[in-house]
DNA sequence: AGTATGACATAGC
DNA sequence: AGCTATGCCATAC
């Protein structure tokens, strides 16, 4: 990695389907806990290796249009890896975001 | 080298 | 509870 970008797409490729993160989250894996903002500018300027629609913002939602198709194909494209979206229009961060490599076993309630 | 901007986040009003 | 202002890190000019 000769930039933190580089990082950053890799944590965001490191996210399991039908999983998000947001974007506090992969800057904190990243190396950079208060580079969100950084976060989303490597993003803007992200590959296409890079899934960038499983990652959001603190509200579940993306800005508006990082597809050429719009924020519709956003929704379609993560109800297709099997996550679900709130009536609010974003993604179900409460069920859906992924803390983590390691983070996805426990998981429900119980032990 | 410094200023300006950005797909965010947090605090104050 | 909603909006405004500031902070953060990285890139662009």
């Amino acid at each position: 990695m000769e930039k933190l970008s580089e990082t950053i797409y890799a944590v965001v490729r490191a996210i399991p389907p039908g999983r998000v993160s947001t974007y506090g989250r992969v800057a904190a894996m990243a190396g950079i806990p208060r580079g969100a903002r950084a976060v989303g500018y490597a993003l803007n300027r992200a590959p296409r290796d890079v899934p960038c629609q499983r990652v959001v913002n603190r509200l579940g939602g993306l800005s508006d249009a990082f597809l050429p198709t719009g924020r519709e194909t956003h929704r379609l494209l993560l109800e297709m890896e099997g996550v679900g979206f709130t009536a609010d229009g974003a993604v179900d961060l409460a069920r859906f975001l992924w803390a983590g490599p390691g983070a996805e076993r426990g998981g429900g309630e119980g032990t």
